[in-house]
DNA sequence: TTTGTAAATGATAATCATTATCAATAAGTA
DNA sequence: TACTTATTGATAATGATTATCATTTACAAA
């Protein structure tokens, strides 16, 4: 999915398009990083001078709510993210230079039966992320 | 494990065993539910009343260090812990009561290998939660 | 095109969580 | 009991996030 789809989500769900928005999307939509709310604002405002970032916030949060992106968990914090292009898949990601890989987990919803099962509890979501390092950093 | 054993590993760590690091200890181990440094404050403070906020951040620091606590990852932020004295397990939260049950996780070391293989990544940590309503809140 | 209206914006201030600093205190060993 | 040094709590500093508000701008309707 493209930029453009993205706006075109934006606008069909009752958003406006606008030039700050276009910069937010268009920089989230294309990172292979987790980004934070700041770097987002770093790297948009190369695009669009203006941008504030409190917009850069509020943008994330429709993106979210259109489930355009999803949060990125760190072992140490919270508040990153990255498209969610990918379908409902799982993050990997490496510790080193931050590159984020996806993953099917089809084994994982087999799983949360079985929990949901031993523990009574009404499972409505799940939370699966591995770190470690990629190929590449591992051959430094 | 209890109270004590945790402070015994304190010590046995060459840290000091004082009043402070007992009240904050005796909170969290015997918690049921994910506490922020916050709410450990408010309700070890009842235990000990000139105890500071940043000796809370600081015990809770160490207590990770020796893994006797670990970190919980709420889908809309960080930085809450939970007792880790029921080994390497995985988390299941109720999203009302705010309850922590546990769950075994023979599996994920499974699909970990597959997904290693399938990626090139070396994987060093892994991270999964679930989230949902324990059986008393379905109840309701 | 032009215009009207409400959504969206950026600047600023306010709030909240976390970290750094430091003199005073207390744990634990000799 | 005394001494050394880790630990403490108070305070200040920082950094991230949220609230406020007057101004601007998207865009639908005329």
């Amino acid at each position: 999915m493209s930029a453009n789809a993205w706006l075109a989500q934006l606008h069909e769900n009752g958003y406006r398009i606008t030039k700050a928005r276009g910069a937010v999307v268009e920089t989230v939509e294309k990172s292979t990083h987790a980004l934070t709310p700041v770097e987002v604002y770093d790297i948009a405002r190369k695009k669009y001078r203006a941008l504030g970032l409190v917009t850069v916030y509020r943008t994330l949060e429709k993106l979210e709510e259109l489930h355009l992106i999803q949060r990125v968990h760190q072992p140490m914090g919270c508040q990153a993210f990255i498209s969610a292009g990918h379908g409902h898949q799982h993050l990997l990601l490496c510790k080193n230079c931050g590159q984020v890989a996806f993953f099917e987990g089809d084994d994982v919803d087999a799983l949360t039966k079985v929990v949901a099962k031993k523990t009574g509890y009404l499972i409505t979501e799940h939370w699966f992320q591995l770190f470690g390092l990629c190929a590449k950093c591992r051959a430094k």
